[in-house]
Parts: C-alpha cells; sequence; structure tokens
DNA sequence: AATATTTAAGAGTATTTTGTCTTTTATAAA
DNA sequence: TTTATAAAAGACAAAATACTCTTAAATATT
C-alpha cells in the first residue's frame, strides 16, 4: 500500500520543485521538470493537465510556453492539492470501505477513523504549499531519488 | 485513492466480524464469513492466508474446519494488522514515494510527514482489536454496505 | 504566412491489484 | 477406508492504475 497514488507523488513533488523555484516566477517548462524530477514527461504532463483543470495552475503553449500558479503558493492548501490529485473525498472515506458509512449508519471504525482523520485533515489544511517550498529551498532538500 | 487496499479493508472487515463475535469463541468458517460480510470467498481466503501466515491467525482443515485468533484479539494491535495486511513498511513510507528518504537524506516533506505519520502509528499501536470488536458488538454497527 | 515549440488530448500498452475458478491437501465422520 | 467438508495453493481473467506514443491545437518567432 502507498498512502497517495503515484500520480499524487508526482504532482506532489512537481509543485514543491515549482514553489522552491518561484525566484523562476513566471512558467515552467513540462519538459525540464520531468527531465530534473526524473518522471515520465507524457505522464506529469496529464497529471499537470489536471491541476490545471481544478485552476491551481494555468499553462500557455508554444514557445516558452508552460506551466505556473494560478493562485500563489502561499493560499495554495496541501488539503487542496491533495484533494485535487486524489480525489475529493479523500479526507471522508470510510476506513472499511464501506460506501454512505457516517454518523447515520456508522461502521465500528468511524468515529475512531474520524478522529484520526479531521486531525490530519486540519493539519494538511493549515500547511501551505510556500511553507513546504520555502523548506525545500532554504535546505536545498531533495525532490528526486 | 484510498487510505488502505481493497485487500486490506477485506482483511479488517473480517477480523473485526471475528472479534466482535468471540463468543462463538473456536473456528470461523470462512465460506459462512464470506456471505456474510458480502466479500467473494476465494478472496478472502487468500487474505486470511496471508494473516494465518503472519502467525495472527490459526486454521485448520476439514469438516468444522475454519479459522480463529492465534493471538486474543485484546493483543492483537491495529498497527500490527495494518503492517501485515498493507506490508512492513506501511508507517515507513515516504509521503513523495522518495526512496531511501530519511534523516540523512530527508526529502521536503519528510519531518512534516514524520510527525503525522508517527501520531498515527502510536495511535494504532494502542488500539486493540478487542476495543474495536466490543465496540462493534455493544452497538450493533455494521461491517457490511 | 511558414515554421518551430510547447501543452492538450486521445489511443494504446504494461503492470498491479482485484477477483474467479480449479485442483490439492488436511481433517472429521460415517 | 471411504466420503464429505473445508482451507491451501495455483492458474487464470478482469479491472484499475501507471506509463507510452501519436496527433491536434495554440502560441511565438522568423
Amino acid at each position: 500500500m502507498r498512502v497517495i497514488s503515484k500520480s499524487g507523488e508526482y504532482g506532489l513533488r512537481a509543485l514543491l520543485h515549482m514553489a522552491s523555484n518561484q525566484e523562476n516566477e513566471g512558467f515552467f517548462n513540462i519538459r525540464e521538470m520531468s527531465e530534473e524530477l526524473d518522471i515520465s514527461f507524457h505522464f506529469l504532463t496529464k497529471i499537470l493537465q489536471v491541476l490545471t483543470q481544478k485552476g491551481i495552475l494555468q499553462s500557455y503553449r508554444g514557445p516558452n510556453g508552460g506551466v505556473g500558479f494560478l493562485k500563489s503558493p502561499e493560499e495554495i492548501t496541501l488539503s487542496e492539492l491533495v484533494r485535487a490529485l486524489e480525489g475529493d473525498d479523500f479526507f471522508d472515506k470510510c476506513l472499511l470501505g464501506l460506501p454512505g458509512c457516517g454518523e447515520r449508519q456508522p461502521c465500528p471504525m468511524h468515529a475512531y477513523w474520524m478522529g484520526i482523520r479531521n486531525n490530519l485533515k486540519s493539519e494538511f489544511e493549515t500547511t501551505s504549499l510556500a511553507d513546504l517550498g520555502k523548506n525545500t529551498r532554504l535546505q536545498h532538500l531533495r525532490l528526486i531519488a
């Protein structure tokens, strides 16, 4: 098992790369990013397309085209990114996978799991992409294997 | 995305079912369980086989055969079960999927994620299957859709 | 206008996970 | 000892996820 999908990992890595190179300011070339991060170009393109469709990134085609932030990384929360990459119901899912699990018809782990899940949710909601990106830049942390 | 795999969900549901019907005491028939929980019989069999191989369950073949707990549910932690069902490294994985991520060569999210991960880990380590099973029995909570 | 560049989109392939079916092995009961 | 029952094991099929390749559309430069 993995906590997030491969696409999610790739997406987060690309976003962190962008956020930690914001002096670059404008648009990032996807081909270059794919090489720097060692992620398949076409696959990364698709993942970033989704983020563009969800209004997190904007893109331009043609020479010097690329992808850039639509909102400032200060205003982008980790929670928002995980939902965009892993599905809107990420923080609502039943641990046992039971559909319709909730207050009205809880599974045996509902209350327990909801506590844990909500902690994670609020943690992710109060962490911005800028926070993580600054960290990356200042400490020269790696985004590749 | 899902937090645990489908096999993991099925395994937990079966174990909760067993733990909450402990008056039954002895062995549980897998066919019956698969019907009560609406899980494919053969698939469930394989999942329980793994739990048997990992020393959490024991099994007997033949008439009145089945699977039962090897240790008492009081002594089985949720942490142990998740590791058995999702892999031993469940609580050690890098959120970005980077191999070898750790103190020596951390990814930008390492410290942050380690905090969250360790919380989850200790939460799961201090929760027994018996706790969850008792809950299920006393409150008549559902394990099926 | 023509060409080159770069993302978008879609079709197709590979791998992993999930699920099914069949055969084997162990055990109990007649 | 034969038969029935139930888990173990393995081969196979289907679905989901991950990845590749080709074509289309947009934009900039000449």
